[in-house]
DNA sequence: TCAAAAGTGTTTTCAGTACACCCATGC
DNA sequence: GCATGGGTGTACTGAAAACACTTTTGA
């Protein structure tokens, strides 16, 4: 299988892994799932979730099956797509390992519990790890900048945001994704606007949800459209 | 380093390789450097120009490598950017190899010729490959397939698009690209209002490229810009 | 003078923004 | 009533589309 080496050069078996950067809206704040490790390298700090590919699995399953085990959450009801392949030879200081970073998004989850297979995962505000504050084992300070990016671009052309919300959800809550995830405010009424136009994005459940103050808001699922047309534009 | 196999699952070490979609603009289609097979399997269709990830090589690195044994040229002067990873347990018979995608785009490339290293590659038009009407190796048709959706909406929001371009080249030149890679016709006039608006898109070179017939055109060389703003939609 | 391609100007339309205003609820 | 958030209406603005028109070349 790796004859081809003598060929075309010095070719040694690698290892692959998935890594996930599972993000969530918690209290107006991005938050991530991470780990502590338990062992060296990086021993105490903070990792994204993930682990090795298993024989006759594909990655997306590969994919699916972590977070189900680090979040105990069925990974259907998340978004989960396929962010990138980081492979630097230094990246893992044990050998070279590829990993295939998933970005998972999904709402305000229950914590995952200590004594499942997840070790001490919780979740983190993301911001300390994209400023540089605090520091993350191996590359994934990196994967989760890159991430990140791709979620802010994501809101743009799709509707994933939606996949922030538990359902039902209202606009408004819809609307407090968009502008945590972008940090910037939104003009309620022209967000309504759009996100009601565009089709099969939001569909209403006819019930209304009352809260503390204000007039009752009506409520939404999601819906089947996954391109966001027209798109929802960040500022220029 | 694969000891982790036994708390983890089945887990045995694999391969990694790089595939590379070139594609360019020749004769007002878009062309894609294909190579054909001469070993099982598969031996005889046409497939994506790859290879292994050697040791202590970046992915970037190797995909960079590949590119210049293909094609001969230098990979700085080509647009070159990671798509995805592929690792379906099946899609090499040979066994469990994993494959990083990049995509490449350059301007009209001198045809590689044989003798060379490279395995008698050559530029063919994309259409018979995404309808299905030609077959490629292993997984290469769908990895056509999402590079090219990713070209086509990379031209939206990107300035790569000039990548497709000799220096120097004309408006008429850069919009041809958009109209083959699109497949729509383009207003010429609106087309050179947006492109020139763009900040450090197009760089005026103050001379002139005279043709049959015609006015002579303007020439230009690419800017800095990376990011087009505001994009250039595509009809919605 | 004509054809052909480059390049400019103008009108119309339409989507995004800002913001005034009304609605429905708890207190 | 009043505060609070949900939701609608509307005028303003700027960019995109359509297309008429001018410019500059070769034949």
């Amino acid at each position: 299988m790796f004859g081809a080496s003598t060929r075309l050069g010095p070719v040694s078996p690698a290892a692959v892994t998935v890594d996930l950067v599972i993000l969530t809206v918690r209290e107006e704040t991005l938050h991530v799932l991470l780990v502590e490790r338990g062992n060296e390298p990086y021993r105490g700090l903070p990792a994204l979730p993930g682990g090795y590919v298993r024989d006759g699995e594909t990655l997306d399953a590969a994919a699916a099956r972590e977070l189900e085990e680090e979040t105990g959450l069925a990974a259907h009801r998340l978004h989960l797509e396929q962010l990138r392949a980081y492979g630097e030879p230094g990246r893992d200081p044990r050998g070279r390992i590829f990993t295939v970073a998933y970005l998972a998004l999904g709402p305000e989850l229950p914590v995952p519990s200590a004594g499942t297979d997840a070790r001490a995962a919780l979740w983190s505000p993301v911001g300390p790890y994209l400023d540089g504050t605090d520091e993350l084992a191996f590359d994934h300070g990196m994967i989760l900048r890159d991430a990140l990016e791709r979620a802010r671009s994501q809101l743009e052309y799709t509707t994933v945001a939606a996949a922030f919300c538990a359902e039902p959800f209202t606009v408004a809550d819809l609307r407090r994704v968009y502008e945590v995830v972008w940090d910037v405010p939104l003009d309620p009424s022209n967000f309504r606007r759009k996100v009601t136009k565009a089709e099969r994005f939001l569909v209403p459940t006819g019930d209304r949800r009352m809260l503390d103050a204000g007039r009752p808001a009506a409520l939404y699922r999601r819906g089947d459209a996954r391109l966001l047309s027209p798109p929802l534009l960040r500022g220029a």
